[in-house]
DNA sequence: AGTTATTGTCGCAGTTGGTAACAATAGTAT
DNA sequence: ATACTATTGTTACCAACTGCGACAATAACT
């Protein structure tokens, strides 16, 4: 297993096996992911990485994400492991590989086939900062309905992702990720319907929140907007 | 990547990566799966096997549920991926090779750690002629809720393989796939209460399973029973 | 003070799910 | 043949929940 082991770097990875993530986060309405963009040969990727030798596999999803948002004790969920013969496609490996200077022989691990592990993330639009790695450029939040193309399947990465999101709205941990520690009911609507992408009741909404146990109503908030102010609200046992 | 081509069999596959397998059936109100017992290093294990350098994930997957049970077509569900240092136990492999007669280096990458991607199928009990493999001596039903000890994290597989599939009990493919073709409404309560683990009420199940659609009533059937004799159904889409 | 827009609440109707009651029925006992 | 028994299919009733409309409360603006 140690036949390159003149790039010592690469050793400590296991082989053939990557993460890639999709990290969520919603900011003006908009539910958006982090994307990379290796301006060198024009493509746009979802943030991966691999698993370490002495590294869990959830742990390895933990620090790809730290290291492309900054963030620690993020909410991270695997969601599915692909593994088509058909995401195969060493062409922008080996492009970025030496456009970057770099030099791997043609059978190196990178160019072979990858069966890469899913995750989702939930992070706070505003406290991640988005880093490029290290051979990208651009490390930026996309609208999920304005993505541009993306590199082998990770259209369909996101997708799946996607569907996942959607069946675990009602998990507290999504709110509770996805906005500020205080909200209005308004402002939780608006995310579930934008996540959904489904318009919503919002009496029964409203209604259903209260009754689900999962929301602690705070005192009142002055929006400045000519109206009656709405309630601020958290999620139960998140307290500061 | 070719350093032990002296065992050309074991070089098709992809190092590091597992496939394990739970398959579940259902005979006489209990839910059984499939378990591999090694004599003799006096273990047990689910079916697993490994992922050919040009074959699909779930190809694989497909095939290694063929290999133990003689069946194609099988329902499968990639369900999650186990990936944590904790897992790794080389003892019973090198254990089971020096035994089977075998050399392999110790350093090979069947001893070293693995991934491994958990799926579960539904198999016809009465189908399903489960098949040792290579290495084990027997491969027989369990009771889900009288397992014998298991290899490694198989447990844990186990509890997660039950618990998507309790999530999934609506899906048709769950019923189609455990009882016959045909069935009484009374077979397909018992199903569900025994996968559930909970009791169901019979009128309101009764109710529900007529509105949801998916199954369609056929003519009575005489079960030599001293009452009103049930009727039959199937699952809709599913005529032979 | 009147206007306007949004929020919180309530009542009504329709739907769903649990429960009990009852008729239908196929074998068994008498 | 008649009564009995156990299970199934069906219906009635009630509680809980959801969608929807109505209405009051309220904060800023005119």
């Amino acid at each position: 297993m140690k036949n390159y082991s003149k790039y010592p770097d690469w050793d400590h990875f296991l082989n053939g096996i990557s993460i890639d993530c999709v990290i969520f986060g919603y900011h003006q309405k908009e539910l958006k992911i982090l994307i990379l963009e290796y301006k060198q040969i024009n493509t746009y990727a979802l943030p991966g990485g691999f698993i370490k030798n002495d590294e869990n596999l959830n742990e390895a999803a933990k620090r790809v994400l730290a290291e492309r948002t900054g963030l620690k004790d993020i909410y991270l969920n695997q969601f599915h492991t692909f593994g088509d013969l058909s995401r195969h496609d060493p062409e922008p490996m080996k492009n970025l590989i030496k456009k970057s200077g770099m030099n791997f022989p043609d059978d190196h691990w990178l160019f072979q086939r990858f069966i890469t592990v899913g995750y989702y993330a939930l992070v706070d639009f505003n406290k991640a900062t988005p880093v490029p790695g290290p051979f990208s450029d651009r490390c930026e939040w996309y609208d999920v309905n304005d993505l541009p193309e993306l590199m082998q399947d990770h259209r369909l990465i996101v997708e799946k992702a996607l569907g996942e999101l959607r069946d675990n709205i009602d998990h507290k941990a999504v709110g509770l990720n996805l906005l500020d520690n205080v909200f209005t009911m308004g402002e939780l609507k608006d995310l579930y319907e934008t996540i959904s992408g489904k318009k919503l009741n919002r009496t029964s909404f409203h209604r259903k929140m209260m009754k689900s146990g999962r929301l602690k109503r705070l005192g009142k908030k002055s929006t400045g907007k000519a109206h009656r102010s709405p309630y601020l609200y958290r999620f139960a046992g998140s307290e500061e």
